[in-house]
Formats: structure tokens, sequence, C-alpha cells
DNA sequence: ATGGCTATGTAGCATAGA
């Protein structure tokens, strides 16, 4: 089984891209987010006709998750439970015994700014919720833009970046916090590139200039650690024309 | 270099992303 997360920054706009993706890579499970896309609005017959069920929680303009799988999907659970939360950025459901969870983790604009503290408050409820889902589900796969880069290497420029938000401490603090769960960082469990990203600027060339963030991750839970063989960022996309500025990131499990 | 790009909603720019 491959699982994936991919920021695609607009579904409507990357929806060929998606397709051509999936017929390239053929994940199993791909978590996605930004699709900005309300449900009624969403292209689930497209996805449904490229072999995929799929999952979803959206809204107009801003933010909005999904999860696509070639097998069946169950137990769809939208938003945090207990945390009431206007912005559609969760989802979270069942494939096989695979408890997956697709999140869009708040950016949080600046230190100290309203959308920072939004962003701690929603990572304190998001960690009371993995606790749980970690006691029901002895196989999990937390999948999605976290809107945080855990440590330096993680960073193109961390001396530029010291301090901000994406990387500033209490941010870095929350995400040691799920790993403090009994989570393991995927990628990190796998010898890796130097200047390994995710996320490029639009601007400035960031992506030809390796200019870039670690920010996209798949968090696993022990029993899905030990199975898990690969975990690569797929650099492709984030090359073809009129690009979203995140690449897809996946894990196998043979 | 406090800009630089892209997407959305909506009709000339504002907001947001990271």
């Amino acid at each position: 089984m491959i699982i994936a997360t991919w920021n695609v920054n607009s579904l409507k706009v990357r929806l060929p891209h998606l397709l051509d993706w999936l017929q390239q890579r053929q994940p199993d499970v791909v978590c996605l987010q930004e699709t900005k896309t309300e449900d009624a609005k969403f292209p689930a017959d497209d996805i449904r006709a490229a072999g995929y069920e799929v999952a979803f929680s959206g809204q107009k303009t801003y933010n909005g998750v999904a999860i696509l799988s070639k097998k069946p999907v169950t137990d769809v659970q939208a938003g945090i439970p207990g945390f009431a939360d206007e912005q559609k950025r969760v989802i979270a459901a069942t494939v096989e015994d695979v408890r997956i969870v697709c999140a869009y983790i708040p950016n949080g604009q600046a230190v100290d700014s309203e959308k920072y503290h939004y962003k701690l408050g929603w990572l304190e409820a998001f960690e009371r919720w993995l606790a749980d889902e970690l006691k029901r589900h002895a196989q999990l796969a937390v999948l999605g833009d976290y809107n945080i880069a855990p440590a330096d290497e993680d960073v193109h420029d961390p001396k530029a970046w010291a301090g901000q938000v994406l990387v500033s401490e209490r941010e870095r603090a929350a995400f040691q916090r799920l790993i403090a769960l009994e989570l393991r960082d995927g990628f990190r469990l796998f010898e890796q590139a130097e200047k390994s990203y995710t996320w490029w600027d639009y601007r400035m060339n960031a992506f030809k200039r390796k200019m870039g963030m670690r920010i996209d991750h798949i968090l696993i839970s022990p029993e899905l650690a030990a199975r898990c063989t690969r975990c690569q960022i797929d650099l492709e996309p984030r090359g073809w024309e009129r690009p979203s500025d995140h690449t897809p990131i996946w894990a196998e499990f043979p």
C-alpha cells in the first residue's frame, strides 16, 4: 500500500496534474489539502473515473481536504470532534485496517498574530484527538500540510527564518508533542538527500534555487512504522507547468 | 531588496498563502 499527501492549492486548477499523477504513481490512498472547493462542486466523478473512492470536506475559496482511496473508505469523520471550527481542515477515514487522518494545519501568518494563536489552539485540539485515535487504531497515519518545519535541516535558510512562523519554538514544540504521542516522522525513518523540501515559494525561482521548506509530513504509529519500507518526496509535479507550490510525499507499506 | 507569485471572488483590487 502506498499512501500519499499533496497540498494541491486549488483542486479546480490542479485536477489535470492530480489525474496524471494518480495514473503515473498509482498510490492507494491520497490525502489532499487546499482543495478550495465547496462540496457541491467537488470533481468526484473525475476522481471516481480514475479508479478512486473519495471523501471530502470543503468550502469556497479557502482550505478544504479530501481522501482518495482505491479500496473502500469507512468511518469518515470531518473536523476534529469536540472542536468547533468553521474552517474545513480535517477529514479522517479507515481504509482496510489503517486509520487515515488528512489535515491542513493553519498557516499562522506571523508569530503572535491572531492566526498564530488560532494555529496553536488548533494544534492542541488536534493533539488531544490524535491521542484518542491512537488508542483506537494501532495502525494510524496522519498526513498533510503541517505548516511546520520540524528542524533547521528542513529549512533552506535557517538563519533567515529563525523565530518566524513555520519554525518558531512554540510550533516546533507542538509538533514534538505529536511525536511524543508515539508518532514517527515517516520521512526521517530513512536516509534522505540534503535540502529535501515539500514547498517552495512561487516567487524568485525558489524551486530552481532549492529554496524550500519541508512542511508536509506523514506521521505514522509504531506498528505502521515497522511496516514502512520507503518514504519519498516526489519532486516531479513541482516542475510541471502551472504547479502547486507544494509537491507530493508518499510512503510505502508492502 | 519588506518586493518578488498564484488563486479566489469578483469586476479593479483585496485577502491569503508560507
